[in-house]
DNA sequence: CCCTGACTTTGCGCGAACGCAAAGACCAGG
DNA sequence: CCTGGTCTTTGCGTTCGCGCAAAGTCAGGG
């Protein structure tokens, strides 16, 4: 990980959802203090309890955000996306990160001074309130995964976040929809609550019925529809 | 629920961290578009599914959050306690309440017009950092959830559950910690991703051990250290 | 005062999913 | 081409917690 002299390209950031209805001018400031930063496959960008320093946007490639618990587990906690801010610590009142972000392929990601934060936010009310939409969207995903976790059975768990993977990370190939990024059986397993092996016998049962295409780190949707079924039974 | 046409005293909200650091004419132009309603235990504040007409401030009481899921089970996404923002979907950019707000006891709150929140977000520019804060806490709950619904049994769920209502609702009596609201086994399972059944049976057995003390609706924790050598079993 | 409805307790059997174990597949690097 | 490490698959026994069932308890209203 390592900081580019580059200045950044603006028009790259200006139809981002966070900073809509931004003032230009706002926008180009924000841009001069901000630092891209290529983050290689494997890499981390904060680690889990370290000061939070800084605060990020993903341009490009993938991250996953993961926890450890006290007694060692892992958890992934979500998957970052070209254009989801991250880190953002300070907005949660914390003075280190909850998680450590680490990237899944090679990424382009710009961070600011956690320093900074509070003056942007002052500043800059148009982007306060897109900055309090994102982290309230990730509050309704997390709620949204909670539900599920309280109510449904390991295969429609397993369902819902391959399909929700094929949504935010799928690329469209002959054969279906890939999930973009590597990915195992353990991070599937980190992400709802079961073990790689529950998560590699449903898989396996799924490609047995045309639903999906599994791989080494690979996972292809075939049949969404059918995984539909499967994730909401009635519905 | 009827709306009370008496102002509200500022002194009742100025050291609300909500508040923080707000200056006094903003905080007093805030309050004149407020309202107070009382509310009764059992009415609803606001309906899952609703349009969102209005954010709100609990003042005193207790209220709980709950969401139905497609098939009809119940979850409960989270106590409010006196001081506590809550309705606030504008914030998550939806068009209306994501569950449904019931009161636990009487309950006093104030409530703002919804189209009032951009506004009062870009106005107020100290205002939005705090209230970032409180949504960003709010996802930090949630992503404890997550992580203890994710790694631990039930038993010990339920623990760190009774726990951080003893917490945060508890008032202190000769006996113990009492769980300062109606609260039923139904409730904790639904906080905590299991069966009332369960529940029963967990309290029955920390009563014999002298734990907690259970009753109709009630709850006392006589040996916080004792259960929260459950909840983390190796400290 | 009794009746009704809501809440709680407890027993029992079952099944989903875990834990452990071992083997097989694939990739990268030497 | 071999080797080591990571990832995946599959089998088997076990168990935690659910589902079902039934009875007991409590509070409030008629």
């Amino acid at each position: 990980m390592k900081a580019q002299s580059v200045a950044i390209d603006i028009s790259l950031v200006r139809n981002l959802p966070l900073f809509r209805q931004m003032e230009p001018a706002a926008l180009a400031r924000l841009m001069a203090r901000a630092t891209p930063v290529r983050v290689l496959q494997g890499d981390t960008v904060f680690e889990q309890g370290s000061q939070a320093v800084a605060f990020y946007l993903l341009l490009h490639g993938r991250l996953k955000v993961s926890q450890v618990t006290a007694d060692g587990q892992q958890v992934m906690v979500r998957v970052v996306h070209p254009g989801d801010l991250f880190g953002f610590a300070r907005a949660l009142a914390r003075p280190d990160y909850p998680g450590t972000a680490k990237a899944a392929v090679e990424s382009l990601v710009i961070s600011w001074p956690m320093a900074d934060w509070d003056a942007v936010v002052e500043t800059n009310p148009r982007l306060a309130i897109n900055a309090m939409q994102t982290i309230g969207q990730r509050l309704d995903e997390a709620h949204t995964r909670l539900r599920e976790m309280s109510t449904q059975e390991v295969e429609r768990r397993v369902a819902h976040a391959v399909l929700r993977l094929a949504e935010k990370a799928g690329r469209v190939e002959a054969a279906g929809t890939r999930i973009d990024f590597p990915i195992t059986r353990q991070d599937i397993a980190e992400m709802t609550g079961t073990t790689l092996h529950t998560v590699s016998r449903l898989l396996s049962a799924w490609e047995g019925q045309g639903l999906v295409e599994g791989g080494r780190q690979k996972l292809t949707v075939i049949d969404a529809a059918g995984l539909a079924r499967i994730a909401d039974p009635q519905g």
